[in-house]
DNA sequence: AATGAATGAGGTTTCATTCAT
DNA sequence: AATGAATGAAACCTCATTCAT
């Protein structure tokens, strides 16, 4: 054999698309998805501007194909809690996947977290409003105390903030993610408690 | 009297830097740092975008201005908590106080809030970060449980997500800032009992 | 006496004018006329650009009146030229004298030499190169030889870049200028004994 | 044969650049290059400003292409001086060729003679000083009486003056730099001589 | 004698996007 | 699967100048 190609080109073949969609992310993850201009994605890939439009129609759509790509989990994580009985155990459980999902795909959540005045009018912004909605709904249910229903808001929200503004508490991240959980657990757990829950 | 000025000039005359700001924040709040342009503010003025750097030198600098004259509160409730003893009833009461200060300059801090990848990189980015840094301090000392940590830090954030994440939970808002403010209070006593506080 | 005002006010009062065009000049010469804004003289000098076209009525009168001011000491020259016998000895007394005037006012002849781009369509740049003609004509009658005339234009031209290209030679810049006046009369000698002088 | 695509558009392709450059130079000679504005290169080129930007980071890198492109001859020169003995025939046949050199790029370096206070703080003037110094060099040794190394620095100036500032002494261009070129190699020649060559 | 406020024109630069090849 | 060349729109910013006070 002994083709031509060498092999980083011959490895990469065929998967631009994802490697476009990594550095992206990571650049908007970095410094904004404004601030990140199509002309450094490409640099970074070194491939040409156009290069990105064979493979995406726009700039959003990449936005748009990461979230969508990275985004299963938790669509599975709603559908698997809508299907449970809403038990303490159950939200509990939801609390700890969703500090999993979270920091499986930490730069997406950092990201939408950053940025979300962008987030806000781009197509991706209801969809994932509606998600964290729906999750917060199957953890307590809407007729809750108002009290309970902000205790669950932050819950998950004290997770959200764990990933990426408790950067400077503590020394180990393991130890600060464990606590995290805890204290998120915590708040639901408290939560179900004032719902009248067994 | 009527002199031949009309009304309109006459009452604009000398404050329009303060109109500046004032725009420029209800546009950054609403769109976002990157995607208000100063044209865009300027013709909600009715003035030229050159007037624009006639009382401010950059973009950013209206920002900053914007940050330096509503943040003096924040920066006075960090002096004043510095002062007091670290009872949990101090604790409280900045927690109070700081909920407070978010509702008076609700505009600005939904835009901190929204805009963190945006504010990272700007000159008030370190600035704010360290203020927050330093209510976190007094409100735990930094010796605590790693835990008791987490739970103020929440205990902020709670207050921040209250403003800005909740406004779809339940239908009257100052109900619900009633009940954030409990959460976030709440979270603050346990910290302080779980670090020894009697 | 006990008088409010400051001194340095005071003795300020009346020669803004002449401080306008001692700075301006200084930045001019510093980094080229269309380089230096208003706003930076204005700046250095501690009053608004307004003030400026107080005394001024456009940017390019600030430089004219510094040109017209200046240019005095040639304009005599020239006219003491004039009506002088065209001997070798008035010749070599017009390149000394040259040499002094430019010395006299470097900043302005450097600014001259190093904005000729600029200057060729200010009003004063005709009015600039007339008089270097003039100067030539009398040096070398224009009948003479081609290269005697040329010879003289060196003559001249050395004297300039004696002033502004020649700092990195020699040492002691005395030296030097009395280095360039000796080569630029030896040319102006030979140019009188080609075109037939005694 | 006979394509459908016009002429003109064809000829053009590849070649945008090179027109750039050339455009670019003919109006920075003209009018100077603060006064050249990017808009009326594009203009002139029929393409727009954004064109530019293709080829070129910058305004300034416009300039700097044509000078390391046009420049490469006084480089060879310098190169080949620097290999020569220093008898008077190699100094005499450096002021030809650099004559010569002067003739072949006349615009650009008219435009390095006449905009000089802008020159000095691009990235090209340093260098193309640097390159003057050397040539300087080659033709008087450094340790040579300071009025020679005046001489050699008159003759590479009376050389550039020839090219732009002489046009109204004499009718024939050509009969002129004869005479120019005599002048220069005669300032030479004595300095020369007067350092003590055979 | 000078300021404060503003303008209109225009500057350089960047961006997302397109399209023929 | 990707490039080279280009565009149109718009961004931030600066400048010389004006004028009522």
């Amino acid at each position: 054999m002994g083709g031509t190609m060498d092999d980083t080109r011959q490895r990469r073949r065929g998967d631009t698309r994802r490697r476009i969609q990594d550095v992206a992310l990571e650049l908007f993850a970095e410094q904004g998805y404004e601030k990140t201009s199509l002309r450094e994605i490409a640099e970074r890939l070194d491939v040409t501007k156009a290069a990105l439009y064979y493979h995406f129609k726009t700039k959003e759509e990449i936005l748009v194909s990461i979230f969508e790509d990275l985004t299963q989990p938790i669509e599975d994580l709603v559908e698997w809690g809508r299907r449970q009985p809403h038990t303490l155990e159950t939200k509990q459980e939801i609390v700890r996947r969703y500090a999993d999902t979270l920091t499986q795909a930490a730069p997406l959540f950092r990201f939408m977290h950053e940025n979300q005045a962008t987030v806000r009018d781009l197509r991706i912004g209801e969809s994932f409003k509606a998600r964290i909605h729906t999750l917060r709904e199957i953890i307590v249910d809407p007729d809750a105390d108002l009290i309970d229903q902000v205790r669950c808001a932050s819950a998950i929200y004290t997770l959200h903030a764990g990933m990426f503004l408790l950067q400077d508490v503590g020394d180990d991240p393991e130890e600060r993610n464990k606590a995290v959980l805890e204290v998120a657990t915590d708040l639901v757990t408290q939560a179900h408690r004032g719902a009248g829950g067994s």
